[in-house]
DNA sequence: ATGGCGGCACAATGCCGA
């Protein structure tokens, strides 16, 4: 079973290269963030014809989640029932008796900007949540975008970050509480290579010369955690024309 | 010090992302 994510940025200009990638690539299940598309212009059809089934909660310009799966997918859930949103960042769903939920973590902007202090907000409220899923699930997994860096090691030049969001020490501090819940990063559960990240900036030969940050993340239960074998970040898509400014992570499950 | 790229929209400049 191999589970992956991908913040597309935008699945009316990626949807050639997802399915490309998922050709390449046939996951079981794959996350999609960002499909800044509203739900009657989704492209159920060409995905369906790829072989995967399809849920999705989008909204006109911004944010948009989407999980494809090979397999039945039940009991959909759009958004934190416990945070009021009007942004559509989060699908939950159960495949496989692994209950999945995708997100699309708010960026934040800025240590010192509203939007920020949404995001801590919303946080807080996944937190809650999770506390709920974990007592009713054993197989959980949050997969998505999290606009955060766990540590230092995730980022391409950390002093350069200082004071920035996407680092800062309360954006760590609610990633490390998903921890003290009992997720793990599977990233983290292998060795892995250094400086290996899942976004670049577009801007200034970000990607060219590896300066990333490591923000989209797999975590696990500790069932998952117990069956997970590999997590890697595959950097492919990132070198196709016009690309996502992410790239997949991958997870495999025995 | 700023913005640099890319996607989007009541679209030709401004907002947002990370």
């Amino acid at each position: 079973m191999k589970i992956a994510t991908w913040n597309v940025n935008s699945l009316k200009v990626r949807l050639p290269q997802v399915l490309q990638w998922l050709q390449d690539n046939p996951v079981d299940m794959l996350c999609l963030q960002e499909t800044k598309l509203t739900d009657d212009k989704f492209p159920h059809a060409e995905i369906n014809a790829a072989g995967y089934q399809v849920v999705f909660s989008g909204q006109k310009t911004y944010n948009g989640v989407a999980i494809l799966s090979r397999h039945a997918i039940t009991d959909v859930v759009k958004n934190n029932p416990l945070f009021e949103d009007e942004q559509q960042r989060i699908i939950a769903a159960t495949i496989e008796g692994i209950r999945i939920i995708c997100a699309y973590i708010p960026n934040g902007q800025a240590p010192d900007s509203d939007k920020f202090q949404y995001k801590l907000k919303w946080l807080d409220a996944l937190h809650q949540w999770l506390a709920q899923e974990q007592s009713q699930h054993a197989k959980l997994a949050l997969l998505g975008d999290y606009n955060i860096a766990p540590e230092d090691r995730d980022v391409h030049d950390p002093l350069a970050w200082v004071g920035q969001n996407l680092v800062s020490p309360e954006e760590r501090a609610a990633f490390a509480q998903l921890q003290q819940m009992g997720f793990s990063d599977a990233f983290r559960l292998f060795d892995q290579p250094e400086k290996l990240f899942s976004w670049w900036d577009y801007r200034r030969m970000g990607f060219r010369l590896n300066r990333g940050m490591r923000i989209d993340h797999i975590l696990l239960s500790p069932a998952l955690t117990a069956q997970c074998t590999a997590c890697v970040i595959d950097k492919t898509p990132r070198k196709w024309e016009q690309p996502s400014d992410h790239t997949p992570v991958i997870a495999t499950l025995q």
